[in-house]
RNA sequence: AGAGGGUUGGCGGAGUGGUCGAACGCGGCGGUCUUGAAAACCGUUGUCCUUCACGGGACCGGGGGUUCGAAUCCCUCACCCUCUGCCA
């Protein structure tokens, strides 16, 4: 959510930032906000007012009541009365405007960085660095979907049959290297310095406004109606949960969390016959990382996560780019966001395995999360996130790019963690 | 799931209608003392809104109500604890 304070002083930026991002009708929007935070502003006022003066009565009547002046104390009674009366309107007044107010921010999303490229759609994604591992591929290579039958090691269809499409069987081989996956990035996680976490996959709905999955994506989230509970999209979401309402001791920063959880999403509306096997699933694993910065730091931890994650994927032996998303690509909730893309070789296809991003106060100012400068007052903090890594397409890249007569060959940094060299 | 008890500041814990934003203890911060530290002693110590400022206002789990006045009374929701039931 972005602060009233920002909107006002730099009113322009964020109306340019908010076309950047493709927001419809950005300065009508804008406008409504100030007015809106106008009229709280003096309603807030005028309340205040009244009820200082109620207060004072009240004290008033106390001590008349204390001293035995029992008529003069029913006199003044009868005049509070009216002041109650109107207080309680300019009450209700205030609360209206208040969600009026808070309705509008919360359905306004943040201000892209500098950087980011203009643009509609990932066509206007900017690619700004590629590795140089190339993939030979076998005459009569198999994409991922077929492979996974030959060496029977994720079934499709017994999903089918216990849930539904996109909730695929992990088994023998498939299912070991899922652990194995989770486990390497576990490990380099907790080699860079992060903090391991193990959170609940179910959140209430304070979470999901907090980190602003609600109310924007509601319908991407299944959700449990008798308890009012969603299935995590991404263990971002509890995580960064964890610092929610709180001020951190700056001595604590950076924070840096990483967390393996399942993941779930309804995908509705983006289910197409063009998303096959492991690139798009309604569950999935995926280790995240987190951390948490002052406003100072945060470019730095940015940085810092971007080239992490390219680390994995470079001991990976996967080709990666990375892609720097477009305003009308960008999510959100995020100022700046890198993707990082693998080439999965027998589809021909760059499938997004990463995400980085920093909101900068944007959670932050929902989350209500801060920490104390030296002069003791209290500041939004950023948040960042980032995949590392979502194990679907980084397991189908594997098994695409690694393919060979003899079977799929692992890669030299997850053998001591699957115990075996192919699958075949 | 049923019955009962509870939820107060960073923590512990008073407070059951009238200067209570809240005693007291611990912790934190500043100081005195000390070569330094500890101990002792003195002072200080919540968040948010509003105002250029002085000041004003809100917050004692959340929401609502009673009252001139609520941390204190009533309703409701959430959570925690104990017992019973169920269960990996």
């Amino acid at each position: 959510m972005l602060q009233i304070t920002r909107i006002k002083q730099d009113k322009l930026n964020v109306i340019n930032g908010l076309k950047k991002k493709r927001f419809p009708e950005a300065e009508k929007e804008i406008e409504r906000v100030l007015a809106l935070d106008q009229q709280r502003r003096e309603t807030q006022t005028s309340l205040d007012n009244l009820l200082a003066e109620s207060n004072q009565m009240a004290r008033k009547i106390g001590q008349l009541i204390k001293e035995g002046k029992s008529s003069e104390a029913e006199e003044a009674k009868t005049k509070t009365s009216d002041l109650k009366r109107q207080s309680k309107d300019l009450r209700e007044k205030l609360s209206q405007l208040e969600n009026q107010l808070n309705e509008l921010l919360l359905n306004i999303p943040n201000i892209p960085h500098p950087d980011v490229p203009q643009g509609t759609d990932a066509v206007d994604n900017e690619i700004i660095y590629q590795n140089e591992v190339k993939v030979d591929l076998t005459e009569g290579a198999l994409p991922h979907w077929e492979l996974v039958k030959k060496y029977d090691i994720i079934d499709f269809e017994l999903g089918n049959k216990i849930t539904g499409a996109g909730f695929p069987v992990y088994k023998n081989k498939g299912a070991r290297i899922q652990r194995a996956l989770v486990n390497f990035f576990l490990d380099q996680a907790l080699e860079a310095g992060y903090q391991e976490i193990q959170p609940p996959v179910l959140i209430n709905q304070e979470s999901g406004l907090g980190t602003g999955q609600l109310p924007d994506k509601e319908g991407q989230m299944y959700q449990l109606k008798e308890e009012n509970y969603y299935l995590i999209p991404t263990a971002e979401v509890p995580v960064t949960n964890i610092y929610r309402d709180s001020i951190i001791d700056k001595k604590n920063l950076p924070i840096k969390n990483v967390a393996y959880s399942l993941c779930f999403r309804r995908e509705a509306g983006s289910w197409g016959s063009h998303v096959r096997g492991l690139n798009r699933l309604h569950q999935f694993d995926k280790v995240e990382i987190v951390q948490i910065h002052t406003p100072e730091n945060s470019y730095l931890g940015f940085h810092e996560m971007c080239e992490y994650v390219k680390g994995l994927l470079q001991q990976l032996e996967l080709p990666f780019r990375e892609v720097r998303l477009c305003g009308g690509d960008l999510g959100f909730t995020s100022t700046i966001t890198h993707d990082m893309e693998v080439y999965a070789a027998a589809q021909d296809k760059w499938l997004e395995v990463s995400s980085v991003s920093n909101f900068e106060t944007y959670q932050a100012h929902r989350l209500k999360l801060r920490y104390r400068t030296e002069d003791k007052k209290t500041r939004l903090l950023h948040t960042l996130n980032g995949s590392a890594l979502a194990l679907p397409r980084v397991l189908a890249a594997l098994l695409e790019n690694n393919q060979s007569e003899k079977g799929v060959k692992i890669p030299k940094v997850l053998i001591p963690y699957a115990g075996f060299e192919w699958i075949e």
